[in-house]
DNA sequence: TTAAATTATTTTGTATACATTTTTTATGAA
DNA sequence: TTCATAAAAAATGTATACAAAATAATTTAA
């Protein structure tokens, strides 16, 4: 016997939930009844309930509707990242395994070469990697909740396609390899802010 | 009629449940049972565990036990500090209003003269203030939850005997004024490292 | 006595019913 | 028509019951 293997109606909820908020199968500003959604996955609302609450948490379900993230709140949870990530770019500049430098550069591989999916894949990874390398499980959480955030956008604002993006993520790369921590974090603030930018300039379209 | 006048159960649980853990009258570790404390507030077990789940992600209890967080976890607490804190007073000493700057300034003078109680609410209050001044709900928030993490340890850290502290603040409020963002970030940056450091001694203890 | 296994007990998870509140729709006065 | 009000419908909040799982206590074999 290895562990669990009834899974609780209410993480199924809050997958359930959480899926179709990111896939945009339930978008942004949609009301959501616990009662709807209860019978759509064929329990009763009491989980339902807990996985919508333990969404409102997260920032994904604002007073009972998919939250839509004004321009303040995206410069804001930008901000955010700018500081986290910055300061994750220089501690890994200072060390991280051959392991994690490997996918690091594997990433920036296919963010050349690959299909639109595995790019879009490759470039969330890039970052995942780097705060993940900080070994602070705050900090990781945090920007977990805001990525998802963030990945709503997806569809209006598709990242990959902004220019240079890529090579922004080589030479971030680039001084990580060489210990530079200085300018891993000033490449990696530079590149959160020209992603703001860009997003915000997109939602206006 | 103006707005609620009806607070919610789950609402009263989760102060009533938060106030018990901050009061220390839930130790650090002590298991929690949805059936006592619904009996103990007079509710039935829904609301009550409503209020547990959101401690839970608040970070306050951990599978049903107040949390006990080691030392790594508030070396991991203190670092996002460092780095939101940082950049907030960095952000005041570029523009604070005039109130918020008296509000500083008070806090340095209560720091100075008040009562125990007095002084610890001042200390508290002089980051509160600087954080909010950023006006970013995000940060906010998380700085938030961050405190109220290390504020269980207020029994056994008696932070504000720290010596230097209030100059530490009264240094930072001063740079803040003179618009010195560089100082004011390095600043409360040491001051944070420092009462990090004095934390982790005094739990050694 | 120790440790495994079994049984009791407690605690959690889920469904359901009903009361309360909120939202929507309908109705009527200006 | 527009606004306010009333009535209806929908959705949420809470209590309760029971099933399932986790913990604690007890028994039994080594």
């Amino acid at each position: 016997m290895v562990k669990k293997e009834t899974i609780p109606a209410y993480t199924h909820a809050y997958e359930y939930i959480r899926d179709q908020i990111l896939n945009g199968e339930l978008e942004r500003g949609t009301k959501l009844t616990e009662e709807r959604l209860a019978e759509e996955i064929g329990i009763s609302r009491t989980p339902v309930r807990e996985a919508i609450r333990k969404l409102e948490q997260e920032g994904l379900i604002q007073n009972k509707r998919v939250v839509n993230p004004s321009d303040m709140d995206l410069r804001h949870i930008f901000q955010v990242r700018i500081l986290l990530e910055g300061f994750a770019a220089r501690y890994c500049a200072s060390y991280m395994t051959e392991e994690a430098l490997e996918k690091l550069k594997s990433c920036v591989e296919i963010g050349r070469t690959g299909t639109t999916e595995e790019v879009m894949t490759a470039n969330y990874e890039f970052h995942q990697i780097i705060v993940g390398a900080t070994n602070n499980p705050m900090m990781i959480d945090i920007i977990d909740r805001m990525q998802s955030i963030i990945y709503l956008f997806r569809k209006t604002v598709v990242y990959h396609k902004r220019p240079l993006l890529i090579e922004e993520h080589n030479d971030i790369y680039l001084a990580i390899l060489q210990h530079n921590g200085d300018e891993a974090e000033r490449l990696m603030k530079d590149h959160i802010q020209k992603d703001l930018e860009f997003c915000l300039n997109r939602m206006r379209m």
